[in-house]
DNA sequence: AGATAAACGGGGTGGTACCCCGTTTAGTCA
DNA sequence: TGACTAAACGGGGTACCACCCCGTTTATCT
């Protein structure tokens, strides 16, 4: 058991009745998608919403945590392929992640206010940071094996895959070409 | 004087007025600021505003049209540079430009609610099409010379600056640096 | 000047975010 | 077990927003 814990049984059950019913309304709506529509559906009050989840941000993180952290396991357990392949499948993949779950972008963009919602419990890191982290370990690693650009940082491909998984919503088969084409370049090399 | 042009004069000074004052608000509080606001600054009611511009794309398609048209005429001026280079140049001016001003990539996204709003009349097209045309030339003079990676449209280059220049907001420098990191590929070339 | 249609805007509707504060309920401890 | 206490809840209020109806004002033309 984790040290540090402290929700009561109702607090819980409705912290994730909240989570489902923004997962469901944001996959049909986007991340603009109501709150007190959420709650609604959720039967709670609104009010409930906003002790849980102190801001809109707040929310899309939690919604999204689960499935970022698989992303990034997903990094992790690539076996053997070169540096600069695996790069540039995770930085697709998770482009075309972020173009299918809308919000996910928006989750990512807005100012990280103040992690600090009771929502949150201290060990967590916010979502931001989660994929940052794991992006980074595999520019580090194509960096080292000379297949990176120089001046390629993990933040500048960070704000690329939130750039266009954003800019191509509910479309991740045009978000992955367009990712191929932003790594490759649009000129013939030679 | 053009064919087609029917706004009695108090119809055209306030239609100007509320350009100003939108343009002025939106440059402070992006693309989503308020619109009774705007109305508020014009020392018109919304209703007029609505009248003039039947939904906030429209208004953005407005106020954003004579920069854009600029940047097409820039692009037109361009001397002996070499197919390649202006392709690149252009594309990384007009994504700096659409970061420089929040609000246009969000009127280039959303859907292009038909055309018919008085606010326009027939001979003006939207500004989407405008830019996408200008760059659809520098697009075909590039693959002819040999310069551009094959299935390369002008289409995805527009979707990738507009994905840029929105996720930059309000930082030109950084969206300069991510186009020519996209314009160039993340590897290096041999 | 008078007619007529264009343009205006006060004010209404229905929606949203966010929060106050009295009420309910889970957890605890004798 | 029942009583106590703090956690959690939610009805309802405030303030803002987009959007529109419709009676009033005003430009334009003859």
């Amino acid at each position: 058991m984790p040290a540090v814990k402290t929700l009561r049984a109702d607090g819980r059950r409705n912290r994730a009745r909240l989570l489902a019913a923004a997962a469901e309304l944001i996959r049909q709506e986007g991340a603009q998608a109501s709150l007190e529509e959420i709650a609604r559906r959720a039967g709670l009050g609104s009010a409930t919403l906003h002790r849980h989840f102190p801001s809109r941000h707040a929310l899309l993180e939690a919604v999204y945590r689960e499935g970022v952290e698989q992303l990034c396991e997903h990094a992790a357990a690539q076996p053997g392929l070169d540096p600069a392949a695996e790069l540039d499948t995770w930085v697709e993949d998770t482009t075309a992640y972020i173009a299918d779950n809308r919000g996910l972008g928006i989750a990512l963009l807005g100012s990280s206010d103040t992690v600090g919602g009771d929502g949150l419990t201290a060990d967590e890191i916010c979502v931001t940071d989660r994929l940052t982290d794991e992006l980074q370990v595999l520019v580090d690693r194509a960096a080292h094996a000379g297949v990176l650009r120089a001046g390629v940082t993990g933040s500048d491909l960070m704000t690329l895959m939130n750039a266009i998984g954003t800019a191509t919503e509910k479309d991740s088969a045009t978000a992955r070409r367009l990712v191929r084409l932003a790594l490759t370049g649009i000129h013939p090399c030679p």
